[in-house]
DNA sequence: TTGACGACCTAACAAGCGTTAGGTAGGTTG
DNA sequence: CAACCTACCTAACGCTTGTTAGGTCGTCAA
């Protein structure tokens, strides 16, 4: 990660170590001259490439989002449709969590600074935010035809927060790879823990 | 020393004030100045009262603690222990959920500002923070004893995902209740949606 | 060779931050 | 009565914040 930093020039370093320090400091706990030492030039010259710290935060995340579109998208493709629900679902939940862990840190910034920023900033990120989340609905739309929409939603949600809140704990480079993890979480979501049987 | 008897004192109302702008804005975000005008007072005054803003964010968290495994220990002994496992689920889950999100904001702020304040902060609440997710270990234990511990915790880890994360979009006053949700969350947790029939 | 431009720098600005010292008013206690 | 305590206040402290104005220096087109 610092070796993509180091290569990176000007505007691509300023917003690459932007990312990096609001997802562990968060908006506010964030100064720009943090992030002006990490991209290795002073707090004045982020202003030559941004306009504002607000800007900032905002071309970080929609960073963030392409890149969690795209691999929504790069999923799609690499799926011929007529698999089984349980195969097209792990395909973009393993997707989404590769785009959060593996092709951070703009994608892990929405994740975890998103909700750091104060609500007038959030206000113009959720559109495109949005715009992910209904490729979700998409797709949890044709595998879950025989739930009402309602009941959809609040599935989608909650799938959402096992695998967005795993964050807080998972290490890609431990001893669960990201591989079982998204097929635990496909498993648990469709047939649960089985703990009736 | 119990510090539940002096509730009417000014120092309950600094506490409250700083727990519902933690929740809102985070750690960093929160300044000494918004909490006094909220509890109606000065900023110095709340030198009074606690001796950094940091031991106000430790005091307001450990405060929501208490009430979190007061909550699943009220959960626990309302249960005659031979009720089925959704059953005993649900009513944890349903403690958790009440805890949160009818008996904030102390407990919000455990799942919302938590990860917003400094790393050296978060060390001196984990202890606490611990206690309450060994409750959790030892239930999940008992319901899951047909699974492998290891995979036990990464269970219990997505279930803390899906209801905390809740507190994004979940509204207690809206069109669903508290109680359908956890009952929702407890049934997806056991048996998932069902969509492989 | 000239001149424009992009990428950065220095140095400062007003505003706001957490925090502190010292003071005041009112209630309680000996 | 005086001494003390609690619960605040005022006024400032040193420091950091986002932001700006103006300058420097190498690159490159004409």
């Amino acid at each position: 990660m610092t070796a993509t930093l180091d290569t990176q020039t000007g505007r691509a370093r300023v917003l690459g170590a932007a990312a990096e320090l609001f997802v562990a400091q968060g908006y506010a706990g964030t100064t720009l001259r943090q992030i002006a030492e990490a991209a290795g030039i002073k707090a004045g010259s982020v202003y030559h490439h941004f306009d504002s710290k607000e800007d900032l935060f905002v071309a970080v995340l929609d960073d963030g989002i392409v890149v969690m579109i795209d691999a929504f998208e790069d999923a799609a493709a690499s799926l011929a449709g007529d698999e089984p629900v349980s195969d097209r679902l792990a395909a973009h939940v393993r997707a989404h969590l590769s785009a959060v862990f593996e092709h951070g840190p703009f994608t892990t910034a929405h994740v975890t600074a998103f909700y750091s920023a104060p609500e007038e900033l959030r206000e113009r990120l959720i559109v495109r935010r949005n715009d992910y989340e209904d490729h979700w609905k998409i797709l949890v739309k044709e595998l879950l035809s025989h739930l009402p929409a309602k009941e959809r939603r609040l599935h989608q949600l909650l799938l959402f927060g096992a695998m967005n809140n795993a964050i807080e704990w998972f290490d890609p480079a431990g001893s669960v790879s990201l591989k079982r993890l998204s097929a635990l979480i496909t498993e648990q979501f469709l047939n649960g823990v089985g703990a009736d049987a």
